[in-house]
DNA sequence: GATGCTACATACAGGTCTGTATCGTGTCAA
DNA sequence: TTGACACGATACAGACCTGTATGTAGCATC
């Protein structure tokens, strides 16, 4: 099966602790930001069931104690990354919105846009929310929470922009463009390389324009 | 890591000997074809590496000597899984497009009723070519290659589609469908629900218009 | 009847996985 | 000085994994 692939990645990213500690979080210590660190890297790059805990302890040079003592088991540990990945995902979409406000149709063109630099990416491997929801079938799966609730708020963002743009029916503009996005999250890199930006803006003013 | 879900599944679907196989392919004898059959189901309902080869054999009612004479390795059985989904998959497209040849905006918009259906269809998890390159980071996995050359082709016949409707640029209308077309296979289901079909086929009629 | 093919059953090797338990060490505060 | 606490190192349990090896039975063809 090959399972080897991990081993030889190149060497964990610096911590970089405090910096990107969310908003409404209690600040973690080092030893724990070391583990999400990690973490997050090795699940998003090999795939979360191709990662052992083994992996993440040698990476993290932490004991296994210690990341038992912070997370309870394995998938407290994916939840915790996916928990990060998608405040990180709000945090630079509203960065990349924030200055068109409050002109809905440009900030939708630099959401675009940002969506095409972000698959483009070297390492880029897909949505890790959807990556996780192809890797754990069981609906019941805490990540498959965090996963759907995910896709909904991005349903929702778009749809409050496509009511601010005044299009005649928001919902459907916004699930037709959160179906372009999620395209592109899965398999825009691959079908596009870097033009991914300029298809995908395209489409979303045409489906915008479309819809009148 | 909760690993259970796969062993509390309902029984094996009836192998239905011959009745799939694909055009260009030699006849499967009965073991091989209870074999595929029953890791096709599995792969996709539960993941490709959540599914242990003893299941396969379990379910199967075959012996593990059998299953490693038709197929070398695991990864082997995986590739000739995303082979068979593939076959069936433009088998399938070809006969939602074939009723309304040659009218190419016809077939477009059948195409998409189909996919609509196909996403909305109980039990559905994604597009198995997708869920498995989520699943096998390395891009070397003889997997990736048949995902890979799945979404290529995906795109070289809408582009085809668009010639043959006369838009500007078949190509970049081609990738714009296909974006549409990908989201909808890794989150229509849950976004949508059973009205994917309707919002793909709308915003389809949109990409086409918009493109001229 | 001998041979060869297909198939089942089962035991096994050697490795992986998650999670627990135990012990030792450094630090800081009372 | 003492004790609490965080942390590292390591061994381990029990389960799982892939793939191999061995033995046996049925059946067709020579």
């Amino acid at each position: 099966m090959s399972p080897t692939a991990a081993r030889k990645t190149t060497s964990a990213a610096p911590s970089d602790p405090g910096a990107l500690t969310a908003v409404n979080t209690p600040p973690m210590g080092d030893v724990q930001q070391r583990i999400l660190d990690t973490a997050c890297q090795l699940f998003y790059a090999e795939g979360v069931r191709a990662v052992g805990i083994d992996l993440v302890i040698e990476r993290a040079q932490i004991a296994k104690t210690s990341l038992y003592r912070y997370y309870r088991t394995k998938d407290d540990l994916v939840a915790a990354f996916l928990e990060r990945e998608d405040r990180e995902f709000w945090q630079q979409w509203e960065e990349a919105a924030a200055p068109h406000s409050p002109d809905a149709a440009a900030e939708l063109d630099a959401l675009l846009a940002w969506v095409g630099e972000r698959v483009a990416r070297p390492g880029y491997r897909g949505c890790p929310q959807l990556n996780v929801a192809a890797e754990f079938a069981d609906p019941a799966h805490p990540a498959r929470a965090i996963s759907a609730a995910h896709r909904l708020e991005q349903r929702k963002r778009l749809a409050a922009l496509c009511k601010r743009m005044g299009v005649k029916k928001p919902e459907v503009t916004a699930a037709q463009l959160s179906l372009l996005v999620d395209g592109a999250f899965s398999s825009g890199s691959l079908l596009l390389g870097d033009s991914a930006g300029k298809v995908l803006r395209a489409a979303g003013r045409a489906l915008v324009e479309a819809a009148g």
